[in-house]
DNA sequence: CTCACTGCAAACATTTTGCACCGTT
DNA sequence: AACGGTGCAAAATGTTTGCAGTGAG
């Protein structure tokens, strides 16, 4: 990984794209991060957010988050849980799991890939939405 | 397979479509189906290719595979078993694993969500890209 | 002083939609 | 005959890029 060699400025843009995504729990789109920032700094572009939020994740400071039917969200917490989105509204919500992939570990092995990775994802419908349902 | 129950008919664009997907092995997107249909049926628009493809998966003869960076993928094999996707040339392989939510079942209860179902994704590097890498 | 970073607009890739006509049932 | 399905083109969506000017280190 190539994580040391990446040399980035703190900007004012990055770092305000950086704290609202440590600050928010809703885990936000690009464009939602993007009304965000601007009222600290209305001139901000929004290919300026998404410069950041994809630059940012690549250097595991965020988390892309990408569920069906959406734009990519972003987590600002890093550590290890997983997440659960809500077919009906898009509300995600996290998860203190820790997946264990040893058996299927094994399994992939056969397959010749080089693991990266896992990515757990939960599909369910949120209190709310129910309660919408139910009438 | 039970047709009479669906709310749709057979016509050839459909019917092609869906054949086309049960035959092939490499998850192909709606762009790289259309490809493959217009042998049979020159005029096939890729709308329709849209179209049926997601008329196909929501009354599950089919199943949608999302996965990051790169347009969503079909599976015509709707036996439960998990995916392993190649980060590096968007390669998608079956993983023959199926996935024991138990554990983490009990744990979404506590969200108050009503879970509808599980994605366990798996990030890897292929054999091919692996040998790419290596020079 | 330099070069990574920015705003802006335009381009891009993928998917969806409006509409008039077509073809199954 | 009715109505769901289709081709086509245009729109919508979400994201990326080219460029010229800006500002952090």
């Amino acid at each position: 990984m190539d994580f040391k060699k990446a040399k980035f400025r703190m900007t004012k843009p990055r770092r305000l794209i950086l704290e609202e995504l440590k600050k928010s729990k809703n885990h936000p789109s690009a464009d939602q991060v993007w009304e965000k920032v601007k009222k600290k700094l209305p001139r901000i572009s929004l290919a300026t957010v998404y410069r950041n939020l994809e630059l940012l994740a690549d250097n595991e400071l965020i988390v892309r988050l990408d569920f069906p039917n959406q734009p990519r969200r972003y987590d600002g917490d890093t550590s290890d849980h997983c997440h659960i989105f809500c077919v009906e509204c898009g509300r995600i919500d996290d998860i203190f799991y820790r997946y264990q992939p040893r058996l299927v570990s094994k399994i992939c092995e056969e397959s010749g890939y080089k693991i990266i990775g896992y990515r757990l994802h939960i599909l369910g419908i949120c209190p709310e939405c129910q309660k919408k349902k139910a009438k």
